[in-house]
RNA sequence: GUGGGUGUAGCUCAAUGGUUAGAGUACCGGACUGUGGCUCCGGUUGUUGGGGGUUCAAAUCUCCUCACCCACCCCA
């Protein structure tokens, strides 16, 4: 038998309602926002993502589904789309347009790894991009913009972690002095720490394997931000604040994408298992610039569809089904009920026929199987006097209406539609 | 890449090393040619994940392998 690519999976059922809902609700809350979509491709060229999500990081070292093409060409499916964003906007010349731009994404990333509780190899992120503008105002948007999708969504047991890892000026400077702190301690570093200690010390922060003793002993990153990144960092707290978005400074957040600068936060929920982060992001106020633009500022964040799917699920959520509309009828009102199925599908509603035939009993069944609302009949009696009888499927109660009220009918029962 | 757990019918699960691997459920048909999820009767479904080994005999013991789940790592 042939199944999925590991990692990868089929949504379907319950699940593709809770997709449906979930896309439905993000979309719209980005647009009231002010952000308007924009799709990219899901291959680019995988220099992209080396230059962009940086060449030491794990997702561009060991975790892209890189190939060639018949042409030769280096391409790579892509294991996020912020980068694609920035390509997008430097392609486009966006500077043109007034700033800031607020663009937001719904669609499938790929990474190689080992799957497990909301990690798949293939999954769906939604994110929110704000490019051209440095005030502090359009972090807390972004930001706010992440805890009204909480709101709406209704999630419990979740937080929100900040931080600011600095700019080009100030985070060198918090190297070395991390780098001094933490030469006495080398041999004491797991593996993946002694290598980081080169790359990239600030991941060290975030390692679970080393002791909290030490983390503590090491220097903070607030006490080494520059005057600019301190004073952006304070107004972003300030407005938080203002804004009742309650958040948790969290000074060992770095996370793991190179292009990241001052403010970064992580949505994070207890639901998740060890994949606690729902959503996370921050500024990039260098990006666009290594891409090849000018240099233009900007925040966003991403998020994980399936991620926030299981939340919903574990707080029990579902999506109804949209109701259905359930047809019988005999062999010679075949073509009568052929017909009132698509006047009703040209009215919206939702319509299965019967296609095994039988009697109504038969019939019934079925049409209670498939949970319908309303069973319309349509027999030869019905035929001759040119009306339908209509079964309530949960209360039992059956009426006869006129063939040419049916619409009515269903719009005022269906849709609370009146005078319809 | 490193650990741990689990693999038996579409699904949920039984089966002391010993007949032809069962049950519930689902599905199909009938009882039932104008009224439903009930009931009754009947029926279909298995390389016991795959391969080797031990044994008179393996779903059961053993080894290898694969898949899934969980964790490390990383991240959404």
């Amino acid at each position: 038998m042939i199944k999925t690519v590991k990692g990868c999976k089929d949504i379907y059922e319950k699940d593709i309602r809770l997709f449906h809902y979930s896309k439905k609700v993000l979309s719209e809350t980005a647009e009231q926002y002010g952000y308007t979509e924009i799709v990219t491709p899901i291959i680019e060229y995988t220099e992209l993502f080396q230059r962009s999500v940086g060449q030491d990081t794990d997702i561009v070292e060991k975790e892209m589904y890189t190939f060639e093409d018949k042409g030769g060409r280096s391409l790579t499916l892509r294991p996020e789309i912020t980068a694609s964003i920035a390509r997008s906007y430097v392609e486009h010349h966006f500077e043109t347009i007034p700033s800031p731009l607020r663009l937001y994404y719904i669609g499938p990333c790929f990474r190689y790894e080992k799957p497990q509780k909301g990690r798949y190899r293939e999954f769906y992120q939604f994110g929110v991009e704000a490019i051209g503008d440095i005030s502090p105002l359009l972090d807390t948007e972004v930001i706010s913009l992440a805890f009204t999708i909480a709101k709406r969504f209704s999630l419990e047991e979740i937080k929100v972690k900040l931080n600011s890892i600095g700019c080009k000026e100030c985070r060198p400077v918090y190297k070395d002095a991390l780098k001094n702190a933490l030469k006495p301690h080398y041999d004491e570093l797991c593996d993946n720490c002694k290598k980081r200690f080169h790359t990239n010390p600030l991941r060290i922060l975030d390692c679970k394997k080393e002791s909290d003793e030490l983390k503590k002993s090491l220097p903070k990153i607030a006490d080494y931000l520059c005057k600019e990144c301190k004073e952006h960092f304070d107004t972003v707290k300030k407005h938080l604040t203002l804004m009742d978005i309650p958040f948790e400074l969290d000074n060992s957040l770095v996370r793991g994408l190179d292009y990241y600068t001052k403010t970064v936060f992580e949505v994070v929920s207890t639901n998740l298992g060890a994949q606690n982060a729902l959503l996370g992001g921050g500024r990039y106020d260098y990006l666009i610039e290594e891409l090849g633009g000018r240099h233009i500022p900007a925040v966003g964040f991403a998020m994980g569809i399936e991620r926030l799917i299981t939340i919903l699920e574990a707080q029990e959520k579902t999506v109804e089904k949209q109701p259905v509309l359930y047809i019988a009828y005999q062999k010679n009102t075949l073509k009568e009920a052929i017909d009132i199925a698509n006047i009703l599908r040209d009215s919206g509603f939702i319509v299965l026929m019967d296609t095994k035939g039988g009697n109504f009993k038969n019939q019934l069944e079925r049409s209670a199987k498939q949970h319908s609302l309303y069973t319309i009949i349509i027999g030869e009696e019905e035929k001759e006097k040119r009306i339908l009888q209509i079964k309530n499927m949960e209360t039992k109660e059956q009426k006869e209406i006129p063939s040419d009220q049916i619409i009515t009918f269903l719009k005022n029962h269906i849709r609370g539609e009146k005078n319809a």
